[in-house]
RNA sequence: GCCGGGAUGGUGGAAUUGGUAUACACGGCGCACUCAAAAUGCGCUGGCUUCGGCCUUGUGGGUUCGAGUCCCACUCCCGGCACCA
């Protein structure tokens, strides 16, 4: 053994003997029960940053934890591949997508395997190879035939100059990123996967996911969000009826006015002899299409000039056009009730449409809904024969007899919409599909799967190459052989996503997209990855294996058993004001912190010209803010342990993690500690055999705490995911055994049994250093291949315990009691410490409450 | 706007089922070692205090013998919102 700890002979050694062993390979034949543990695949964007190592360090620091628990462990790694940065960086480079991924994923697997992280690499795939998605094109084109896909219109932006399709995050104010031009919203025909027909098994298997978040499954029935509730019909005089969906059918009575979606027929249809009304259906379409702008603009409308028949009041109601009606939702119509609805309110008031009461506070109270919205449940008032009814009872009354009198019925209503997956984007898997003018849209035969991609093209941002390319889209109709067009669409990048975990398992089949091993290995045992992807990517992969299950190529229902989501990486930002009012972001790295007396941070200044610098708070670590560390320069200072070790400690993992100097510093230091303390306890003398029954006082505290600490540990990295207390708690063990004194009977023994188990503790967190530990304390093999330490339940007795007294719930004393004291001996024992007498003087005891191994509280009033 | 989170010392965080708030670490201060510095080790470190105590978990209320933890109302920050991945 070294006498100093150096981070990168310790690294480059062990890995090369896990290399060589090939310890990491995962077997269906391995002994032991499977455990599939899997960390989200990254986006080959050509260098880790910070999220990527705190992402695969917990998902490997469980892999090695169940390795050690007798597992036998699948944790695999592959690439993202396709996607839009791939073609933004072609069009700067002059480089064609496909060269620039396959040297990101280079680059970015050598970051990978320096990390140490325990991949089985031999079932590594990238999703842009034709070997993966040919099976994916193979489904698709099943799912078609079994009516699971359709083809419909749907909106997306469309910048007017470039002529192309831009993705919500390149719609910036409105305006196209590169043109700058105002986005037009513009409906196409795209591909969907009738997502909604799996609404109700994905809602409801929810219920039983527990390993996961609570918070997720709450985001995803939100999302799913179903409702109950009646659809009806407005009659319209000359025209078809409007057809509605509430939820709320027991506010029906309050209805003053409807409104429809600028893109409703009928109100096309009046714009074409109406060029006011045309000119605001344009406005209407300029914008992008992501909700949160739909939902954040101005709302605006206009009456249409004929009104609806109230279908229970008769009454003829308004009909306006409002630009926050949606036609992709529902029907594109909706019934206004500005009394019980906080934007149906908003636009009454903008208009000056009425308001009418006919839901009244349960409690009998007032309220005033002129001013502001009563959106609660009550009673109702009114509201014709419904009139004294609860909201509940009226819902079921009144849609009761709109069914009976043929105006309306009960439906079951989604948030979720049907999942459009064309895009018309050229980095991605070819839809196979060939378009005939006589057959229509026609599958591509199976023998001439896959549709392969072509790779040498570079994108140019106005439009998709492909439908540019005659050599592509040039085909035979498979039907009737007559000249065709090729689909020159490629499908949504969530769809390489949502089966990846399954492929893992049979990585190297070249005839099936799935055999038998998709079954030993699924479901995916822990499933690891950011909070960001709590609803869109997790859904359509249940979705997707829900489809794999019905195709009879998995066995589960789901994919996931146990998920973590963590949180983001987060950094302090320093910036200078230029001249002209805009900032020079300043990288954490080069700036210098002055502290005031207290340690608290009064002021920053740049390294190289010693000037101050703005302190700008701690910001998600991004380009934009100049705030990013680069994970290649840690490492190559302190090595792989230590930033496995900062990621681990620093937070709970679903928390966001700030990045720190002097935190990487302090775990280094903690690392190079723990190697002093092995170097000392092995070059002394050689430990006799432990003695258990036979312990000095010390020695014995000293090996309950190692224990306690096991039990905590084990506790903490299996059940609670908590990897920073876990570390904590080795910490504080070893601060523990530094305090234990030479001389005490059996001293050296325990001190071998809490060095091997410390050692072992931390081998999932830093396993590279633990290993030469590991040999250094006598022991021949990997430690990732040993068991993991077990509690010995003898060694955790303790003849006393600490309560704390409180009198009146306020601390006052701390007694020691033997272990297990009744209830009658610690009252009693407590009443005779001096300050509890002092503060029970003068007082009447009115209870006393016992919490074994916690406290004694006295309850007391003056007498 | 809608949905989901978060807020505890100078800083990151701990407190697991309502039971001793501030574990562990960083920073700071002091001491030892040293000619000196670095490194390392050891000690102290929430605030106020008349030295009895009192106050303190974003803000304001509530429930309870007891609240960081549960309930109600708010503030600020963050994630997602269907074409970023």
């Amino acid at each position: 053994m070294q006498e100093h700890y150096s981070p990168e002979q310790v690294e480059t050694e062990v890995q090369r003997r896990w290399d060589e062993t090939g310890c990491f390979r995962a077997r269906e034949d391995a002994a032991g029960e499977p455990f599939y543990c899997l960390s989200m695949f990254p986006y080959p964007s050509g260098k880790l940053h910070m999220g990527h190592v705190r992402n695969y360090t917990i998902g490997d620091v469980i892999a090695r934890f169940q390795r050690m628990q007798g597992r036998s462990v699948l944790q695999p790694m592959g690439w993202d591949a396709f996607g839009l940065p791939a073609e933004n960086a072609a069009m700067q480079n002059n480089v064609p997508p496909a060269t620039w991924t396959r040297q990101n994923i280079e680059q970015m697997r050598a970051q990978l395997q320096r990390l140490g992280f325990a991949y089985d690499w031999s079932r590594e795939f990238a999703t842009c190879d034709a070997d993966y998605y040919r099976w994916e094109q193979w489904l698709f084109v099943r799912l078609l035939k079994k009516g699971l896909v359709y083809r419909a219109r749907a909106t997306v932006n469309w910048d007017p100059v470039d002529q192309t399709v831009l993705a919500n995050e390149q719609v910036i104010e409105g305006r196209g990123w590169r043109s700058g031009a105002v986005v037009e919203r513009r409906e196409m025909p795209q591909w969907f996967l009738r997502i909604t027909d799996y609404a109700d098994e994905l809602l409801e298997a929810l219920d039983d996911l527990d390993g996961w978040p609570d918070q997720v499954r709450t985001m995803q029935r939100n999302w799913i969000g179903r409702s109950e509730g009646v659809e009806l019909e407005f009659a319209v005089d000359g025209g078809e009826p409007l057809t509605v969906f509430t939820t709320r059918p027991d506010t029906l009575f309050g209805v003053s006015y409807m409104a429809l979606a600028p893109e409703h027929p009928r109100v096309q249809e009046l714009a074409q002899n109406d060029a006011e009304l045309a000119a605001f259906v344009a406005e209407c379409g300029q914008g992008g299409v992501a909700e949160a702008d739909l939902a954040t603009m101005e709302k605006k409308g206009r009456a249409l000039g004929f009104t609806a028949r109230h279908p229970l009041t008769g009454e003829d109601v308004p009909v306006w056009v409002a630009n926050f009606v949606l036609m992709e939702y529902g029907t594109g119509a909706v019934m206004a009730v500005p009394a019980h609805d906080e934007r149906d309110h908003e636009f009454a008031t903008q208009y000056g449409l009425p308001i009418r009461q006919v839901i009244a506070p349960a409690d009998g109270g007032e309220c005033d809904v002129q001013a502001a919205a009563f959106t609660e449940a009550g009673v109702l008032v009114n509201s014709g024969d419904f009139t004294g009814q609860d909201s509940e009872a009226a819902k079921a009354a009144i849609a009761d007899h709109l069914e009976q009198a043929g105006l309306g019925r009960r439906r079951r209503n989604y948030r979720l919409r049907d999942w459009g997956i064309s895009r018309q984007r050229y980095w991605g898997c070819p839809i196979p599909v060939i378009h005939c003018d006589d057959c229509g849209a026609v599958p591509v035969p199976e023998e001439d799967l896959p549709v392969r991609l072509p790779e040498e093209v570079i994108p140019d941002g106005a439009g998709s190459p492909l439908a540019r390319m005659p050599e592509f889209f040039e085909a035979t109709c498979p039907q009737c052989g007559k000249p065709a067009r090729r689909e020159t669409d490629t499908f949504d990048t969530f769809f390489e996503s949502s089966w990846y975990f399954a492929r893992y398992a049979c990585a190297d089949n070249d005839t099936a997209m799935l055999d038998e091993r998709a079954d030993h290995w699924l479901p995916v045992d822990q499933y690891v990855g950011g909070i960001e992807h709590a609803v869109l990517h997790l859904l359509y992969a249940r979705f997707f294996h829900k489809l794999l299950r019905d195709e009879g190529l998995v066995g589960s229902d789901e994919p996931f058993t146990r998920l973590l989501t963590q949180g983001m990486v987060v950094a302090p930002t320093f910036y200078r004001e230029r001249g002209d009012g805009g900032k020079d972001w300043i990288n954490p790295v080069d700036v210098e912190l002055e502290r005031a007396e207290d340690g608290s941070v009064k002021a920053a200044r740049h390294r190289e010209d010693g000037q101050p610098v703005t302190i700008g708070g701690m910001e998600k670590m991004s380009k934009s803010k100049n705030n990013g560390v680069d994970p290649q320069a840690l490492i190559e200072r302190f090595g792989a342990d230590t930033a496995r070790l900062f990621t681990m400690f620093a937070a709970p993992p679903d928390l966001s993690l700030e990045w720190s100097d002097s935190g990487v510093e302090g775990a280094q230091r903690f690392i190079r500690r723990l190697w002093r303390a092995v170097r000392e306890h092995v070059g002394g003398a050689a430990a006799s055999p432990l003695d258990p029954e036979n312990l000095s006082e010390p020695a014995g505290d000293l090996r309950r705490k190692l224990h306690d600490t096991i039990a905590k540990v084990t506790d903490d990295i299996g059940r609670r995911q908590t990897f920073n207390t876990a570390v904590a708690a080795n910490m504080e063990l070893l601060n523990e055994l530094g305090r234990l004194p030479e001389d005490a009977e059996g001293a050296i023994a325990v001190r071998q049994e809490v060095l091997e188990g410390i050692v072992r503790m931390l081998a999932p967190i830093i396993p590279h250093v633990t290993q030469v530990l590991w040999e250094a304390l006598g022991h021949d093999g990997l430690v990732a291949d040993t068991r993991w330490p077990q509690v010995d339940e003898a060694a955790r007795q303790s003849a006393r315990e600490t309560l704390a007294v409180q009198v009146n719930g306020k601390r006052r004393a701390e007694i020691a009691v033997p272990a297990g004291a009744d209830r009658e001996s610690v009252e009693r024992i407590a009443r005779e410490d001096e300050n509890v007498q002092r503060h029970l003087e003068g007082q009447g005891i009115v209870k006393v409450i016992v919490v074994p191994g916690r406290l004694v509280n006295f309850v007391v009033k003056p007498q």
